[in-house]
RNA sequence: GGCGCUAUGGUGCAACGGUUAGCACGCGGCCCUUUCAAGGCCGAAAUACGGGUUCGAUUCCCGUUAGCGCUACCA
């Protein structure tokens, strides 16, 4: 290597047709983690060229959905919109040159799928090559001074040899070579004067001076176009990555119809990012053994494109859960609790003394339930009992726990023995319940598994007595007698039906 | 249709000529237990098919099949 040895930069090229879905947000990780691992720079690239599709509005969207993923990169947005003439001037050079000509065909005309299946098969190679060369490419210059009179625009497509083979490097997928008789003269300027993605794409990849192109392996195909316009322009191709598309479950490509597919949707379904991130990374690469729980640090450490693989990969939503209750509950609390804290903001549950004087409090909550959420929604939702007393009671847990007659007057005996405890701790609470049941005579299940219905309304929750002492005693207290009335009701129809 | 890519349990990945084919998710069972989780243990489950090459193929080659991609004046 020389002392001026070639700056690694990569790119994310997404064009605003859309959100960010999981592909685009595995491609972009992809070249992040690469980026980070080699010491490298990443660049955002809107490819906003084609003005039918072209939705500004969403750009907004998917920046976002990157900041969420975590995903920062080093310079840009660049929008192709705006390095219009930079195409155009590509384009004359190469027209100048000879490797492209000005093609009059009407629009999308030429070489269509149908054209070519309605000749049939079994024909031989000329025939289709014929279609594959646009008729335009042998025109004379007084042809084309007659065309340009008869007032047709233009439109610019690459000269493509008739012969001969293309090749490339490809990190993932190897050598690769194909024959140009199987590639058509494609359009590197439309009639309208705006680029194709083939053409703007190469420039732009030439100005930036990107050294690897990380993309999904659907651009594979088109390669070899991108390779001869490099040449074409006297530069040599950068390494290209191609790697494996994702999948939807029926093994299509993930669409809407898949259901949720932006990261939009899984940042507010309660997904952690760096959750997201290990098993996005895991969705086509591989440490090169079994490792799976990695933090974001380790993913950069060991990401390489040697351990892309080949084989496109389905989306397996339960392994993502899985993922994100691993980071649920082994993450340490500190990096876990601003989480929680935004997630009860946005169900307006936060109390600001939780963040100041009772942090600890509020850490030690979040650490007994957490044990048994899968989402960051369960925070403000099945575990809202915790946060606030405004809750339910649900009617399969009153069903279950609330069968026996002798409950109310049972849980009003424990509600004064927790009144009049000195200390507020597990074991008084423990003791406190266990003696109660046992002077009644019944199982300390019975009592217990009763109570939790009082003070949480429900059947799921962490173990009672740790959940009494975070609720705390007044708490716990009074929604015991608030209960009463309710068990009444329910011991009491159940009478009736037996 | 043409061209190309890919092929290990249901899913995601290991094994890059020699393993009883490994791990994880999911699934089933057992244990633990104060509900529900978590955790521990056990289990069912794969090299697409057919030919080669080789002392030996999941691994290398060919064919078949299947899936996917490209085949736009989309990106």
């Amino acid at each position: 290597m020389s002392a001026e040895q070639k700056k690694l930069r990569v790119r994310f090229a997404p064009s605003p047709t859309g959100y960010l879905h999981v592909g685009g947000a595995r491609t972009a990780l992809f070249n992040w983690l690469f980026a980070r691992r080699e010491g490298g720079t990443m660049l955002l690239r809107i490819e906003d060229t084609d003005i039918e599709r072209n939705r500004p509005e969403l750009v907004e969207g998917i920046l976002d959905g990157l900041k969420w993923l975590g995903v920062q990169w080093d310079e840009g947005p660049y929008f192709q919109s705006q390095r219009l003439e930079m195409y155009t001037a590509a384009a004359k050079r190469m027209l100048a040159g000879g490797a492209a000509f000005t093609c009059y065909c009407k629009a999308a005309s030429y070489a269509g799928a149908d054209a070519v299946e309605q000749e049939g098969e079994g024909d031989d190679e000329g025939k289709v090559q014929k279609k594959l060369a646009c008729p335009c490419r042998d025109l004379s210059a007084g042809e084309r001074a007659a065309k340009e009179k008869e007032g047709t625009p233009p439109a610019i497509r690459f000269r493509v040899p008739r012969e001969g083979v293309t090749k490339f490097e490809d990190a993932v997928f190897g050598s690769r070579e194909v024959q140009n008789a199987e590639i058509e003269d494609f359009v590197l300027l439309r009639s309208t004067g705006q680029p194709t993605y083939q053409l703007s794409v190469v420039v732009d990849d030439i100005d930036m001076r990107i050294s690897h192109i990380i993309r999904g392996a659907d651009h594979l195909s088109n390669t070899p176009k991108q390779v001869l316009i490099y040449r074409a322009l006297g530069v040599d191709p950068p390494i290209f990555a191609h790697v494996p598309l994702i999948l939807g479950p029926d093994r299509t490509r993930l669409s809407k119809r898949h259901g949720a597919t932006s990261v939009g949707s899984y940042a507010e379904e309660g997904f952690l990012p760096e959750a997201f991130r290990n098993f996005l990374a895991l969705l086509g690469w591989s440490p090169g053994n079994d490792m799976e729980y990695m933090r974001t640090s380790e993913l950069v450490e060991r990401f390489s494109l040697a351990g892309v693989s080949r084989t496109n990969a389905i989306f397996d939503r339960p392994k993502l859960e899985w993922f994100n209750t691993e980071y649920l509950h082994n993450l340490p609390i500190e990096e876990l609790l601003p989480y929680i804290e935004s997630q009860l903001k946005s169900a307006g549950l936060w109390q600001e003394r939780w963040g100041s004087t009772d942090r600890a409090w509020f850490a030690h909550a979040v650490d007994l339930i957490r044990p048994r959420t899968r989402l960051l929604g369960d925070f403000s939702g099945w575990a809202r009992g915790f946060f606030t007393d405004d809750f339910e009671y649900e009617p399969e847990a009153c069903a279950k726990f609330w069968k026996d007659e002798r409950l109310p007057s049972m849980l009003a005996k424990l509600a004064d023995a927790l009144d009049a405890l000195p200390e507020w701790n597990h074991d008084a609470c423990d003791s406190t319940s266990r003696n109660v049941a046992a002077a009644e005579g019944v199982k300390a299940g019975l009592l217990i598994n009763a109570t939790r219905v009082c003070i949480l309304g429900r059947a799921v929750a962490p173990p009672l007595f740790e959940s009494m002492v975070v609720i705390g005693k007044d708490r716990v207290v009074g929604r015991i007698r608030r209960a009463l009335p309710a068990i009444g009701k329910q011991t009491a129809a159940r009478v009736d039906r037996s």
